[in-house]
RNA sequence: GUGGGAGUAGCUCAGUCGGUAGAGCGUCGGAUUGUGGUUCCGAAUGUCGCGGGUUCGAACCCCGUCUCUCACCCCA
């Protein structure tokens, strides 16, 4: 038997109905903030992801599908998205609109790592992206869409981590500090922590040795946004204003001086929300400002704000509710030709009901009428349409509720609006 | 890439001391030729993940491998 490869899956009815309505509200949600969407290819040049994400990043030495084409390109199936909507920017001159972009995307993305739980090696993700807008009000603005986001499908208690990591210009004296308080300590460090300091040293920061973390938390442990007043008045108002807007916005967050990400190219801003439930992979979303990016991949000088949900890792976590709901199939009409000789006759009133914007699910009863109405109900059929010779001449048909079992004559006339009224 | 756990019917799982495989649910057929849910009768379905080894004999023991799963690493 061939099965899917390590690490992707096949989402099947009826989970596919929960990830439909799920980037459904995304759709919803981003529309009202005036985001449009934009779909970047899958494949990529692989020099994208290594200038974008950065040669230090694990994603980029050791996670990349990455394969020579036949016409002797190195290409690579997209770690994350940001990258490739940047490319886009630059590509095709969006700057040159005169305003700020704003866009989301949602889509497959590929990560050649150890399966496990909410961690795939074909995941998906929801983000959106604001370009060409550098200031706090469009960081706030994102992190309330996606407030309003979750909101819709039901969450609630959530709360978003933010930190400033500064700009690359300030960037190295707080590693600077990082690193001083760490080599008197160094004894402390396992081999990870120790391979970290040298190759991103801020990952330090989240490492999950116990005796680190504990030393990571002390008092006297550097704190980038300590040092923001003095090394960076600029990105140390951005970071006030942010706060200041997410206060007047009710949208509850806390400040993690210890939040870092992945990325190499975050600036300022960066955010996270993780979710109970989802075993040591608990990052359900994580986003951040980038106003490097744009200028590394050869375009303007442009900043930027986005995130990228974890769709996976959110349908892992969604409250019963919302899933519910969404599994409800199509409350369907099942329409059901007694005999062979009652098709034509059935078809024409299945075509008359769909006419009518009904769902119909068409049984051929090739089984039998039993069978039929068995199939019918499990498949979400709520009422029956039987279609036989005896009623045809009375100009009628059996409508049945499946629920219940009790049938009754209804003339054909008229048969769309009487169903219509009992769905 | 490193470490732990697991893999038996479509699904959930049992399988004793090593003696060539079972249950429930589901599926299919019949009792019921124009009516399904209950009941009864009957049936089908397995490379016991795969490959090798030990043994007279392996689902069971050993080795390898693949996949799933959990954790590390890393991240959504």
């Amino acid at each position: 038997m061939i099965t899917s490869v390590k690490g992707t899956r096949d989402l099947l009815p009826p989970d596919t109905r929960v990830w439909n309505r799920v980037e459904a509200a995304a759709r919803d949600v981003f529309a009202l903030y005036g985001f449009d969407e934009i779909r970047t290819p899958v494949l990529e040049s692989t020099e994208l992801f290594v200038r974008s994400v950065g040669e230090s990043s694990d994603i980029v030495h050791k996670e990349m599908y990455t394969f020579t084409d036949r016409g002797d390109r190195s290409v690579t199936l997209r770690p994350e998205n940001t990258a490739g909507v940047a490319r886009a920017y630059v590509e095709h001159s969006l700057a040159q609109a005169g305003r700020p972009w704003k866009l989301y995307y949602m889509g497959p993305q590929f990560r050649y790592e150890r399966p496990q739980k909410g961690r795939y090696r074909e995941f998906r993700q929801i983000g959106a992206e604001v370009l060409g807008d550098p200031t706090a009000v469009m960081d706030a603005e994102v992190i309330v869409m996606l407030f309003d986001f979750l909101g819709r499908l039901g969450f609630t208690g959530l709360s978003v981590s933010i930190n400033s990591v500064g700009t690359e210009a300030t960037r190295p004296a707080y590693v600077e500090a990082v690193r001083t308080f760490f080599s008197s300590n160094e004894k402390t460090l396992g081999e990870d922590d120790r391979r970290r300091l040298a190759d991103n040293p801020l990952r330090v920061l989240d490492s999950k040795d116990p005796a680190v973390k504990q030393l990571v938390a002390s008092e006297t442990f550097p704190k980038m946004v300590d040092l923001l007043p003095t090394l960076d008045p600029a990105s140390d108002a951005h970071h006030r204003e942010l706060k200041a807007l997410l206060v007047a916005s009710k949208v509850t967050f806390k400040e993690d001086p210890l939040l870092v990400r992945g990325l190499d190219y975050y600036t300022r801003t960066v955010f996270e929300v993780t979710a109970e439930g989802l075993g040591a992979q608990n990052a359900l979303l994580g986003g951040g400002r980038y106003d490097k990016l744009i200028s590394d991949l050869g375009g303007p000088k442009t900043p930027g704000i986005g995130f990228a949900i974890g769709e996976d890792r959110l349908v892992d976590v969604l409250p019963e509710p919302f899933r519910k709901k969404a599994l409800e199939g199509m409350r369907a009409i099942a329409v059901v030709p007694v005999g062979s000789a009652d098709m034509p006759d059935a078809w024409g009133i299945a075509r008359l009901l769909r006419g009518a914007g009904l769902p119909v699910d068409f049984h051929s009863g090739h089984r039998g009428v039993g069978q039929a109405l068995k199939s019918a109900e499990k498949s979400g059929a709520v009422i029956a349409v039987l279609v036989g010779q005896e009623e045809g001449l009375r100009g009628t048909v059996v409508v049945k509720t499946l629920a219940t079992r009790s049938q009754e004559e209804l003339p054909r006339e008229g048969l769309a609006a009487v169903l219509q009224a009992r769905l």
